[in-house]
DNA sequence: AAGTCGGGGAC
DNA sequence: GTCCCAGACTT
């Protein structure tokens, strides 16, 4: 039996029951595939819902603000998706009438959608032969087949595209991307894979070389750097609260957050804290903070390690702060704006009244 | 070719 | 702690 039979045959009995398997309309699937980016399903999830229901169709979500766009997709992280994924709806529905593009090329093209992603709506909703090569196929195959050649690699993205596209059942690619995406997710998983029940064991080079723990082989990544992160709060009597917007390159890009310092160790003392202002925010306002947290807390990202301490500065009357800059804005609907996590952690414990 | 971009869950 | 997740984009 052809590998593409096995793998097709066990995904008829056991595929779970997904939303965007019901369908074979553009718009939601391209939007589970986006969201689904370096993500699991179960995260993902909610996300699809809450999107859904706000924005029933592409013309629904390019009408809406970015802002609302961010803020929904909140704590789901890879905000350059949000980013993304609003400036194509946008696009699709204004420059194409709302009707996504139906080839794998044409899809490519789109901001947000890189070679995965256009092989999956390609051969989802238009039965295009393209095969999909995700964190699922990479494993599948290079354990299947026995290949140890990086899959972070140069050499081995073009390696297994090239045998996934060999193997591709190009009669119902549809089912077959799903298939092995789903084998990989349920069978063939990182640790521990229950291979005494596997359908592809007797051919399966890394389960006869007993080197299924060494495989897929991945290139080592740079480490985190450390960075220390301040957050202001000011607050009034009124519930008025300072933000800015990240804007710029680095994380977070035009979400929202405290009017922040960063400093090159942790701030023990105000006097510490004081001594790293850059001027964004006025002096006398900073000689008010006091410390929240005790300590600093860990947040880590993919690529970083945040030490974050929120200081709280109350005022009397935010709106007759003098000196304040331009680019800080006041508001008391702070529950309106995206913030990364580990400031709407701090939002949630501190209590902002309104 | 290497770096950048989040957050959470499994182990 | 480590690893990975329906990757894409920038440099």
């Amino acid at each position: 039996m052809k590998f593409h039979n096995k793998l097709t045959d066990w995904y008829l009995v056991n595929a779970r029951d997904l939303p965007w398997r019901e369908t074979q309309d553009p718009y939601p699937i391209w939007l589970s595939e986006i969201m689904l980016q370096q993500t699991r399903i179960n995260q993902g999830l909610p996300y699809f819902f809450k999107f859904m229901e706000a924005f029933p169709t592409v013309f629904d979500l390019a009408g809406a603000s970015e802002d609302k766009v961010l803020k929904l997709w909140q704590g789901l992280g890879y905000y350059s998706r949000a980013r993304n994924l609003h400036f194509t709806a946008k696009y699709v529905a204004h420059e194409l009438n709302g009707v996504f593009p139906t080839t794998y090329k044409e899809l490519k093209q789109l901001k947000g959608v890189g070679d995965y992603t256009a092989s999956a709506i390609a051969s989802f909703c238009y039965q295009e032969p393209v095969a999909v090569v995700d964190g699922n196929v990479y494993r599948v195959l290079s354990r299947y087949f026995g290949i140890d050649t990086p899959i972070n690699s140069t050499e081995g993205i073009k390696e297994f595209k090239s045998l996934a596209e060999k193997l591709l059942d190009k009669k119902q690619p549809h089912i077959y991307n799903q298939a092995i995406m789903e084998f990989g997710a349920l069978q063939c998983s990182p640790k521990s894979p229950d291979c005494d029940i596997c359908p592809l064991q007797v051919d399966c080079v890394a389960f006869q070389q007993n080197s299924i723990t060494a495989l897929p082989r991945k290139l080592k990544k740079t480490k985190v750097q450390e960075r220390n992160y301040n957050y202001i709060v000011v607050v009034d009597k009124e519930g008025q609260v300072l933000l800015e917007k990240r804007t710029g390159k680095g994380i977070w890009k035009n979400l929202y957050q405290f009017p922040l310092i960063e400093s090159t160790k942790t701030c023990e003392t105000l006097e510490d804290l004081i001594s790293f202002n850059d001027e964004s925010l006025p002096q006398h306002i900073l000689e008010e903070a006091s410390l929240y947290n005790e300590k600093p807390i860990k947040h880590v990202l993919s690529h970083r390690k945040l030490w974050v301490s929120f200081w709280i500065v109350e005022v009397e009357k935010l709106k007759l702060v003098e000196n304040l800059s331009k680019s800080l804005l006041m508001t008391n609907q702070i529950d309106t704006f995206a913030v990364p996590v580990v400031i709407e952690k701090f939002i949630d414990a501190y209590g902002f009244s309104e």
